[in-house]
DNA sequence: GTCTATACCGGGATAGAC
DNA sequence: GTCTATCCCGGTATAGAC
């Protein structure tokens, strides 16, 4: 009824933060509406279906974290830390207004059929982003080993998200197992 | 029609393939049944619900995984062998008949609410035994500190699961992350 | 573009005979 | 305990007015 400004942002925040906290695949359209003070039609005008909202939440989402990431490796004082400053940002994503009850890609890749359109090309640009990055940065680190460092970091990385499904996972443990890996 | 024998049995061995392979929240029961060759009413006289039976598959493959742990470890030649045995165990259940997407537990804890009781019951027997096993298979190697090396692992085995939802990622990476970490 | 109201469908679960 | 047939709800998506 009441004309709204901008909807379509709205209902970006609205799916963000239910999608994170709880899992798209558990989070109703409804849900989203209900909170972004919107209707149906609405949604469908601008994204077309659920999962075209997902992407476009999934596409901003990454934008966030890589500029996240990259303030937090600015912020670091050292090659070491600047490798390690993934685990910052992801503390700092994770203090974000409402913590994600693990990681959004992962859940879209987890929660879609394995060869879903969508959830593959979401996971793919998230896994590329910290692949890249992280082999950059491991460079000054490990010179020549550089990939293969990354390669681990990256399942390091992965696993402290996994541990946000396990009872007694944190943060620290997975900053203590990169930083053992790096010595 | 024709009176199946032990309906129960099939109808744990479809779905642990089929929610192993696509996961249970993308797994319909009709699908389950089609392969079981078994009627709904028969599905809900012994399970009670989908739930109920995704609770008895999970409880059996906690048991498999269990055995064939174990008997990785007993396998290894050595201490540290004994300690990387988890990933032998990883191929083996990989190698079988129909190859897990990523993992059932991580999967069911994923795709259910957080406070969901049957999936938290599994992801907490299954980390329990994860944790349980790991530290005591890490005392010979890291001495006083093998809670920290165990709970480490935790942190790599649980990536190299999660690292299954991402494009490149392979068993072997893992356990090289291991090694890597007992030097 | 946005709203109200509704159509449509997939999926979990049940009724009742055998 | 097992079968056939069916119900019923939640959830996505659309129709049509404003």
């Amino acid at each position: 009824m009441t004309p709204r400004p901008d909807a379509r942002r709205r209902l970006l925040d609205a799916a963000d933060e239910l999608f994170a906290v709880q899992g798209c695949a558990a989070t109703p359209v409804d849900q989203v509406l209900t909170r972004a003070g919107v209707a149906p039609a609405t949604l469908y005008a601008h994204f077309g279906s659920k999962t075209g909202l997902q992407a476009a939440v999934l596409d901003a989402r990454l934008a966030r974290w890589d500029t996240t990431w990259a303030a937090a490796v600015d912020a670091a004082p050292d090659d070491r830390g600047r490798l390690l400053a993934v685990f910052d940002a992801l503390a700092e994503f994770a203090r974000g207004e409402a913590a994600s009850r693990w990681c959004a890609f992962l859940d879209a890749a987890a929660g879609a059929p394995a060869d879903d359109p969508t959830a593959t090309a979401a996971i793919t640009a998230d896994t590329a982003l910290l692949r890249a990055r992280l082999t950059e940065l491991a460079g000054p680190v490990a010179g020549d080993r550089a990939a293969e460092l990354a390669e681990q970091l990256l399942v390091v990385v992965s696993g402290t998200l996994a541990m946000h499904l396990r009872p007694g996972g944190s943060l620290a443990t997975g900053r203590a197992t990169a930083e053992a890996l790096l010595r």
